[in-house]
DNA sequence: TTGAAAGCGCTAACAA
DNA sequence: TTGTTAGCGCTTTCAA
């Protein structure tokens, strides 16, 4: 019956016959507690159900050894995978997560980050943050910070990005090989990344000496690769290749394009990006760029953990490695003249 | 510079030149407060960066006002839209929200159970836990509980789920409509839901009078709707539609149809079950059945502020009602005999 | 409105 | 190894 208070260390020193000190050195592992008490202890506690009060620990040590971690949309499958890296590497290092979600607003993050400071976390994760730079600088002075998908200029703030432009450049010698020399992207607008990945486009072009840039605008959406395809099919002639700002764009276009009775890859290669769950998902089967998620969480922690425990005071920023994953949606152009 | 100190309330009243019981006063809300003088509690509050200390203030009011929520997979976007339930009921009641997540083990959801039951919230919410039905029961004792995609018989422990069996009634019914009578269930195995799904399958076949239920065995992945469609093509003729057990299957079986040129709908009509994120997607268009997750988050809260405010102390198993989706992959029978 | 005092459940020295 | 003593930063009485 939920409803009787919980007991406390007081009731469990009772219980084993024991005194207060004693059951806290236990809780805490104290090496210096013999195993008969030890064991005395720990079966009085489960008897009673006793679960340390986190607050008053944490009051009373002045230390939480916990990390926040700010996930802004629980929606994104891309955010799980970060926090599958921060998980394996917090336990590691002996570190409590307190996790909170945004849902993508300015107010929600405010009140998650609040969250956060109020419950006194060592240091911060934020994944892919909404708010200002100028807003985020202002919170890392109150705590250690990281943030993921997007770079922070400041010296109390660390950044993790996976390098866009080298995963253009990875589409775009792999089209280059294959034989394509036509290749259009679609842009990613305003998008988290979109713009180095438009510039690593456009740099991949003219280092592979393949002619001037074709842009289309977009915006991350699977309509607007519904829109760039329908505009690309009215051109006099399609490109023999496609590369998409992402895999939902890159779906949108693939959807357009077979309902006008061009096929993917014989008539034209599409490569999206991100390497989303539904890329490898069989009638996709997309050929896209995958960046280290689980990868991302883990130095995400370790950053933390060097300026909490090496007082680390200088900033970081680590670019991380996206790497090509081929599937079905690539092949060599159809007839080359 | 993360490492000063965080302001204390004591520092908030010498900066607004006020006494300590003031500014609690004003951090409650409390409406004895001059508006004059809160301004300058608020303005030194501001300037200080101060944030209340979450464990002091749960500590010395003995009360958190916080729901604690068992997120089992972060990666699955079920889960998500049921969160946003949550978020939105808690913050309409003003609760806190503590967030863990298990990664479906069950050491680490005893463990995320631990960290709320320490952090002492008031309720908590478990998300389709694996944990033993004994072991959540023991938990219900310890704060008042609900389960979510799973009935739990105790009286302390509410319960919400789909009402599967209705599901799967929509799901034949629309099929018997457009004419189908030979219709296949690929059953779930031991997924939770698919008992109940395919006793709907069962109960519908003989309700709509469409002759003997015909099942074929999976487990709620797409290589299972692989196989069971590979096997439904070794038979002298395919069924006119099948009723898969969840949407991946859905998609393995489609993908197998259609690579031994068998088309969807003109061939074979087939329904998935959950409307995931990647049954929309336009290439698939899947029609299917949609669960109403975000009421199932909000009902959830509920529950736990019936227990919490009206003190009930019966348990409650609300059965929510799905719905089905119409998409492009149903359409009447080939030719009838 | 304010001040004083007690205490929430624990940790962290220190002494025994 | 154990008991004692102070707090941690706040809320909650109660009286002023």
């Amino acid at each position: 019956m939920p409803g009787n208070k919980p007991a406390r260390m007081e009731d469990v020193a009772h219980a084993a016959g024991v005194s207060r000190a004693l059951v806290s050195l236990v809780f805490r592992d104290s090496p210096k507690v013999s195993p008969a008490r030890r064991e005395r202890v720990l079966a009085a506690a489960q008897q009673l159900g006793y679960q340390p009060n986190a607050m008053a620990r944490n009051l009373a040590s002045r230390t939480t050894r916990t990390l926040g971690v700010l996930m802004n949309d629980l929606h994104n499958p891309f955010f799980a995978d970060i926090y599958d890296g921060v998980e394996t590497a917090a336990s590691a290092l002996g570190y409590q997560l307190l996790l909170t979600a945004g849902r993508y607003r300015h107010g929600s993050e405010n009140a998650a980050i609040d969250t956060m400071l109020q419950h006194r976390v060592d240091g911060m994760m934020l994944i892919s943050p909404r708010l200002s730079t100028a807003h985020i600088m202002a919170v890392g002075r109150q705590a250690p910070l990281v943030v993921i998908g997007r770079v922070i200029d400041s010296p109390s703030v660390d950044s993790i990005m996976a390098d866009e432009r080298l995963g253009s450049l990875a589409a775009l010698r792999h089209l280059a090989e294959l034989g394509h020399r036509n290749i259009v992207h679609i842009d990613g607008g305003r998008g988290a990344g979109a713009e180095p990945r438009r510039a690593g486009y456009i740099h991949a072009m003219n280092e592979l000496a393949l002619g001037e840039p074709d842009l289309v605008p977009g915006d991350f959406t699977e309509m607007s690769g519904v829109h760039a395809a329908m505009s690309l099919l009215q051109r006099p002639a399609l490109p023999t290749a496609i590369f998409a700002s992402n895999d939902m764009v890159a779906i949108g276009v693939m959807d357009t394009l077979s309902d006008a009775g061009v096929r993917v890859p014989e008539d034209v290669s599409v490569v999206g990006y991100d390497n989303t769950a539904i890329a490898h998902v069989r009638p996709i089967s997309l050929t896209t760029i995958d960046q280290p998620r689980v990868e991302m969480g883990d130095m995400a922690v370790h950053l933390l953990h060097q300026r909490l425990k090496a007082s680390r005071t200088k900033s970081v920023t680590h670019l991380v490695q996206p790497t090509l994953v081929t599937r079905r949606t690539t092949a060599p152009p159809r007839q080359e003249g």
